[in-house]
DNA sequence: GCTTCAATACTACTTTGGTGGTATTTCCCG
DNA sequence: CGGGAAATACCACCAAAGTAGTATTGAAGC
């Protein structure tokens, strides 16, 4: 059996490497390389054989990997994808997987790993991942972590507290005292209340189960 | 390092044949033996050590694995679960997750299978699945299937908190003081107290940011 | 060099919250 | 019917939280 292999990233080495940890095995056959996602989607436009499972990196100039998998999962769906970063952003993980991406691997995963994860989504149409990245998942599945929206809405943009009022308000949503915060971040339990007065007057609240509530509408932290 | 293992399932063929898998490692230690959730909650709360890591059978009568993980996930939360099953129901799973389980096996897994994943939750905090598991809940995560909400999730079952207990619970974590609360019930404000401080005890906790933490986490309300 | 503001620290005071009791009534379950 | 929760109510005591004000330092910006 032959596996059409596309590859996408931005570094020639990391092409590279992957392309060595691929070596060797007779059934892979590169058809495809490109250096970011406009740059496949119009090699894949042109092609006579499409590849059967692409390797993504995320980070890439002019389009990046989760906009790539999102246009080709609808041009091209007889693609898979497997996603292969050096992060465990939440987000991307999320992006990436609904999106329309197969499997989620980090980079340092080692060769036997790939060549297992592709063999996988040919085969078997399943889902490979790294474990870390499966944990992450895991965790968004079962809300205990949210699949946030792309990034910086939160906190930071929505209020004008500062960093160090950001800070204490996350120990103080965590149910420590003032006395353990001020430990914490040694100084005194007297600033900590000071901060925290001033906390209560930005977000217009008048105590704590007040300000853990908004915490928890707001989706902040 | 010695890891202290709990062992819940109805047959005791099952649990014969799990003891089995971990013979001959001897850093794991059956500490506890459970025939169903009430039996297993009930010796925890006489044990003088807990285990470390409880393998859970679902399907148990009296009070089954999730209930069990349920409550058991609040009154100590030291206690990590793994799920031990033959079936891969989508529900189950998810619920299993969602009320606290650390990670989720086919009982036709081997034992060194059994072995990594034990090790794996107790060390790193882990969650480790069998492959055809992870796949299913992958493919819930992005919504490829539903997880069709479960009903009878909420606070109720998870707590043993009384129905006046509860609804001064949800007066507290929307940020009502006792003389509030009381207005609104039409009782003393020293009643609501009273209320209130049985409502930590039963849940372990001591002030209102913890309380509303829970509530929160738990994803009550 | 001056202004601004965040961060620090403190005092004094009031209000609310939490603990550990006791006690009565009501209502449900066996 | 009797026993046991649950809900009600109260007290006393101490801990913690919140309010109001002042003051000093240091870094950032103009």
């Amino acid at each position: 059996m032959e596996i059409k292999i596309g590859i996408v990233d931005d570094r020639q080495i990391n092409r590279r490497t992957v392309i060595e940890k691929l070596y060797g095995y007779s059934e892979f056959h590169i058809v495809l390389q490109a250096s970011n996602g406009r740059d496949f989607l119009e090699q894949c436009k042109l092609a006579e054989e499409l590849p059967d499972v692409v390797l993504m990196d995320l980070e890439m100039p002019e389009m990046d990997g989760i906009a790539a998998i999102s246009h080709g999962s609808v041009s091209f769906p007889s693609i898979r994808y497997i996603v292969l970063t050096i992060f465990e952003d939440n987000d991307k993980i999320f992006d990436a997987l609904k999106f329309g991406a197969n499997g989620y691997l980090l980079k340092e995963d080692t060769h036997t790993n790939l060549v297992d994860a592709i063999r996988n989504v040919y085969e078997f149409n399943g889902i490979p991942m790294s474990p870390a990245i499966a944990r992450k998942a895991m965790n968004m599945l079962v809300g205990r972590e949210s699949p946030q929206k792309s990034s910086k809405n939160s906190i930071d943009q929505a209020t004008d507290l500062s960093k160090r009022e950001i800070e204490i308000l996350k120990l103080l949503v965590n149910g420590k005292k003032y006395r353990q915060i001020a430990e914490e971040l040694f100084i005194s339990p007297l600033t900590v209340k000071k901060h925290v007065s001033n906390i209560y007057e930005k977000l217009h609240v008048s105590n704590r189960a007040q300000v853990i509530q908004l915490v928890h509408q707001q989706k902040w932290l």
